[in-house]
DNA sequence: TCCATTTAGTTTCGACTCAATACTAATTTC
DNA sequence: GAAATTAGTATTGAGTCGAAACTAAATGGA
């Protein structure tokens, strides 16, 4: 069992993935990226909703998404907000329309029900080394993770007092920990 | 341990595939797409390398595809060869130029170091459940899967007297069976 | 046998993505 | 308080993509 047989089944994996994503997204007049960024949104948490973040999470540039997201808001698949505090900065929050599409089309996917009919065991091995190869590719090209707080080493978790960024040392809920961050880091 | 969570790792995974692989393609002129399809026929055997197979795994029409060829096919990349049994079809195979610099590719990825720095017994596991997830996407959405021969239920081992592929009753060699083929369907 | 159908591939066209560049506006720095 | 930085937008040109129309070779009936 080679490395190389790991890599293979994983590109095939990622394929399959982006193949589905793309005729979904056309048969509701969306391009793949737009998938891609809405996906994005659902799933984030509050620092990491700005066009600047959906850009470095794609790896685009900024005038790319800024496009990308113009269309995701004209057909009201999103909303912008300015921000209270740093006015040049703008919130992305999808619609109602927008959140429904994504839960539509992550469960239309077979990713899903296949991961549903695969024991549990197994995906708790899967993603342990899923999580590792991520965290060695992440060292390696010095790109960001953009994991979820509850795996991130600046996550606090005080007990029964909840948890804390430690960046920010904000208080996160349960659901927050499980939300991605564009500010996360896998520990040493 | 979810298979959201498992899911969202392997979405990330992907994604910093992707950039990965537009970064270097850039570097030598070629578009992510392009980069995929010459990646696809240094791995995939003698049935599959044809511009519809191109298409077939990359989930792209032939039309589409025809285009990116001809571009790797100028830029000496690969070249076109008529089939001598059945003369509408072409057969493609990258030249040395191609195929180094899709090794050289592979090498600067970080998925392959990342891989080459986890332990081989959870590559073992991680290469199972993927195959595993893979063969029920296949079920669920009806698409062909692109694996190597040795994975395949068409594959006859004829122990001393080398492999057999049931489809086509051809002899395959050892390393034959490790080439992605079009015709792949996982066993029951 | 021969004409219709199917299959493999190419070409063309219009809609769209993307990077690069240049731009505005708000914030930070010193 | 001016210069530099940061977040985001607009424009442009190269390139992808799907759809449709096309060519050419193989297949399949009657």
């Amino acid at each position: 069992m080679s490395a190389q047989e790991a890599n293979d089944v994983l590109e095939r994996l990622c394929n399959l993935q982006r193949m589905e994503a793309r005729a979904f997204g056309l048969r509701y007049g969306l391009q793949p990226v737009q998938m891609e960024a809405l996906t994005y949104l659902t799933q984030c948490n509050r620092y990491s909703n700005t066009p600047q973040a959906v850009a470095e999470y794609l790896g685009l540039t900024k005038g790319t998404v800024s496009q990308s997201l113009k269309v995701l808001e004209q057909k009201g698949f999103l909303r912008k907000q300015a921000d209270n505090e740093d006015k040049r900065i703008v919130r992305l929050a999808p619609t109602t329309k927008g959140s429904n599409l994504i839960k539509k089309a992550l469960l239309t996917r077979s990713l899903e029900p296949a991961l549903a009919r695969t024991d549990s065991i197994k995906i708790a091995e899967l993603t342990s080394a899923l999580r590792s190869i991520l965290r060695g590719m992440q060292q390696i090209n010095g790109r960001k993770a953009f994991g979820a707080c509850h795996t991130c080493r600046f996550n606090e978790d005080h007990e029964k007092n909840g948890y804390v960024c430690g960046l920010t040392r904000e208080p996160l809920s349960v659901q927050d920990i499980q939300l991605i961050c564009r500010e996360h880091q896998y520990p040493h």
